[in-house]
RNA sequence: GCGCCGGUCGUAUAGCGGCAAUUACAGGAGACUGUAAAUCUCCCGACCGUUGGUCUACGCUGGUUCGAGUCCAGCCCGGCGCA
């Protein structure tokens, strides 16, 4: 196609949790004079470091990363955060003349900023969610179905959290439509899912100028097991990871919150309110990022146009950089 | 040696005459439309023609019964108590 040869390459690397990515992409920045873009909805935290197992200024060796630490903890942040900062992001480096390397386990939020998925242009209206989260799921589903039938024939039914979503963007395309209805074209009343976003033109045009090449790192179970645990041994012993979680609480981050972070924090914080002894949390944790990892790859499987290499085979990742023409 | 309690799907647990057998964890597969490290679903004895069928199974061996993981007897193993 001679339009590809206008494309903005631009490489993104996935992977389950310990896989090896954070490495190889600083490898590949500093070959093929990149930044690196991370994609880690944890990561975005400042102060959660040894429990995200955030790069250190060191293992960056020079080479530049963008969107960490780039919102406090207590506040929420989320994909439609990264999609906006993530192209602000790409946009900066090209003009800089260098390639863009998005590196991260956040299969969602890199699928946000390339357009893989569509997030509704409806801000979370957390009064709205409050009620809602009273309801049990049957009487969710209930109420969206009222609501946008369509949508709830795709839906899961059994999920609250995203029935609760549903909701909320399903009442506030009610509202648009009322404010039509009083002033608009009549035709506009009825608005089906999917709705149209406000900038999807813009938004689709930006993706259309990317050539994306996805390269996957993963390993074998058992070793990536084993990687895992050891990583998990390292940020207790070596990288204080207990301390840290401590200080955060004690700063302020609230025992709710941590165990909305999930995985370290939320066992972490299991630990100090004296919920469960070290062993319990350690060996809790070696499943728990385990079973993380696997959804990741769950995630990962559904985009076909990922080549998947093992973190030691940089041969073939290099020859198939080069044959993608890089 | 005697007495009591217990041996069930990888582990832990339920079951007290109709059971391929509860629940949890582990294991496997998957979903994902501004919480995504979150949230949610399915499978999990074997085999087959898989909204069904067949076989093998609750420490072992017999017995009672139309029918036994469940009742009885003996044996083996583990825990506790008395010696």
């Amino acid at each position: 196609m001679r339009s590809e040869r206008k494309k903005k390459k631009i490489i993104v690397v996935v992977g389950p949790t310990a896989s090896g990515k954070s490495a190889l992409a600083v490898t590949l920045a500093r070959k093929f004079c990149g930044e690196v873009i991370s994609a880690d909805s944890r990561q975005v935290y400042k102060g959660l470091n040894v429990g995200t197992g955030k790069i250190t200024k060191k293992e960056m060796r020079r080479v530049p990363h963008h969107l960490l630490d780039v919102a406090y903890p207590k506040k929420q942040f989320t994909a439609a955060d990264y999609e906006k900062l993530a192209r602000a992001k790409i946009s900066e480096i090209f003009a800089r003349g260098r390639l863009p390397i998005i590196c991260g386990g956040t299969g969602h939020y890199i699928d946000a900023a390339l357009g893989r998925v569509q997030i509704p242009d409806v801000p979370p209206n957390p009064a709205l969610r409050k009620k809602l989260e009273k309801k049990s799921a049957p009487e969710l589903f209930a109420l969206l179905k009222t609501l946008n039938k369509h949508r709830a024939e795709t839906i899961d039914s059994h999920n609250p959290r995203r029935l609760v979503r549903a909701i909320e963007i399903a009442l506030a395309d009610a509202d648009k439509s009322v404010l039509s209805a009083s002033g608009g074209p009549p035709h506009s009343i009825r608005i089906e899912w999917p709705r149209p976003h406000p900038s999807f033109s813009e938004r689709l045009a930006f993706v259309r100028s990317l050539n994306v090449v996805w390269l996957g790192i993963t390993l074998p179970p058992a070793e990536l097991k084993k990687k895992i645990s050891m990583r998990l041994f390292a940020r207790i012993r070596r990288y204080k990871m207990i301390e840290e979680a401590r200080r955060l609480h004690k700063r302020g981050l609230s025992w709710k919150r941590m165990e909305s972070l999930g995985l370290e924090y939320r066992y972490l914080s299991r630990y100090l309110r004296g919920y469960m002894t070290k062993v319990e949390m350690i060996e809790k944790l070696q499943t728990e990022i385990y079973l993380y990892a696997k959804r990741q790859m769950t995630w990962f499987k559904r985009n076909k146009e990922i080549q998947w290499f093992l973190p030691s085979q940089k041969k073939q990742i290099f020859d198939m950089l080069e044959h993608e023409g890089l």
